[in-house]
DNA sequence: TTTCGCAGGTACGGTTCCGTACTGAAAAAA
DNA sequence: TTTTTTCAGTACGGAACCGTACCTGCGAAA
């Protein structure tokens, strides 16, 4: 989709459905998209943008359009690691499906883009009135659920490069362009290793042709290259969630 | 509660709802309870009985009364690990209240118990009946996602030592004694660690006075010492269940 | 009582990754 | 343009943990 059709589409003061990107309004049947469509707004991400902050009540939910939103579990102790990115195919503000008005982990925006927002109030009264609606939701959260699982599978026992490789890969899948605009203290944050680990790591993709890098920003260049590193780490949540929602329709 | 009373528990038709140990099962109403109960089965929960089998259809919900199971996630190359523990505070088979009929990970009782299980299709069907039950089980699902989370961070970022120092305490959490009948090796293979380091781990614990070895099991004596060692990575997750749980009543 | 399998204690070289830190270069601010 | 800040490249000793392996001894089975 151009440019040009996006801006157009996010002019408009309820957007068609069908004109969207966002895979769970995509999929959502029309009636259900028109309980929530009178209270969306259209917004602009930011990079960095707080989308939720843990122990606080969740203000909207977002369903995103382009960019990624990384949610971050951070403990006591201010341990922090990423626990699971979202981007088109989801939405923040699951806790709210899951009858918990507040928000577990620090969520925010990690590559700018765009999507719009529900009010939480209007969201839950949908999700109350629409059993379908409801059925959407909790398998876009399963599908969140097992994205964590295999954070939790691939942070336990796979090799920095490994896990780079398949944050990369999952950033790329919700970007619209092959370049990720990170540096690599960003990316080591999320990963909870040493900036120079990835740093050296980054080096070792861009020797074997799979990525150029530029300050602050990074370009797939071989896909199938970096698919290769993150081996089976990478994949099967992609996978489930492919076959959650097609279960939909 | 004595063992004598819970052997008559065990063996009614139709169980007093009140005079159950799991706590899922404590705080739902009377009258979802009654949706439930007549299909409810008495089991006896071996160790290593396999209760669910990745991609395969979720034949019945477990009701833990005393033991642990273990949740390991699985990817395509066999790497494994757990990604959550489940106890007399929930039930297996979370992906059902999703709507996912098929299970995601290995699911095994890793120490031994009791409880009772519900065939998929009548528990489906009373969450469908029941929004108050479907509220109930969803906030047991939103507490595992949260042990999941916080799984994902201890994984990523805490040491051998603080990572079995967790999983102990989720385990004694779990069980009416401080007897952990486990083997190194199975310490091992939840946390994705080599056996080894295992032993190394609980020597030192042991040395400090926290726990007692013997073949095949483990006895803590210092909770409060293995608190110490896990540090933040323990308590978060059972502090949300609780605040979740008490959001019901 | 003897046998034998499995749990666990220990060791060692090797890999991965950390903490720390210094430097040059690119981009942003002045 | 000049200054300042931020980002990336690199280095080095060290800690944590791995893969592998060997051996002892407990405890269950014969």
């Amino acid at each position: 989709m151009s440019a040009e059709a996006r801006l157009k589409r996010m002019s408009d003061a309820v957007p068609t459905r069908a004109a969207l990107r966002n895979q769970l309004v995509a999929r959502m049947r029309p009636e259900d998209w028109d309980l929530l469509a009178p209270h969306h707004e259209d917004i602009t991400l930011k990079e960095r943008q707080v989308v939720e902050v843990p122990g606080k009540p969740i203000t909207h939910v977002h369903f995103i359009e382009v960019g990624v939103v990384s949610v971050v579990a951070v403990n006591a102790e201010d341990h922090r690691i990423e626990v699971g990115v979202i981007g088109d195919e989801g939405m923040t503000g699951v806790s709210l499906v899951m009858g918990d008005a507040r928000a577990q982990h620090s969520s925010y925006m990690q590559i700018a883009g765009n999507g719009y927002r529900i009010p939480a109030a209007p969201f839950v009264e949908a999700l109350k009135r629409s059993p379908s609606l409801s059925a959407l939701m909790l398998k876009s959260a399963q599908a969140f659920m097992i994205q964590t699982a295999h954070t939790a599978l691939a942070n336990g026992r796979a090799r920095l490069d490994e896990r780079l490789a398949r944050w990369l890969l999952m950033a790329h899948d919700r970007l619209d362009s092959d370049v990720v605009p990170l540096t690599h203290e960003f990316l080591a944050v999320m990963l909870g290793v040493r900036r120079a680990g990835v740093t050296v790591a980054l080096h070792s993709f861009e020797q074997r042709g799979f990525i150029a890098m530029r300050r602050g920003q990074l370009t797939l260049i071989n896909r199938a290259g970096i698919e290769k590193v993150a081996g089976s780490f990478y994949g099967m949540p992609e996978a489930e969630l492919k076959r959650l929602m097609s279960e939909v329709a």
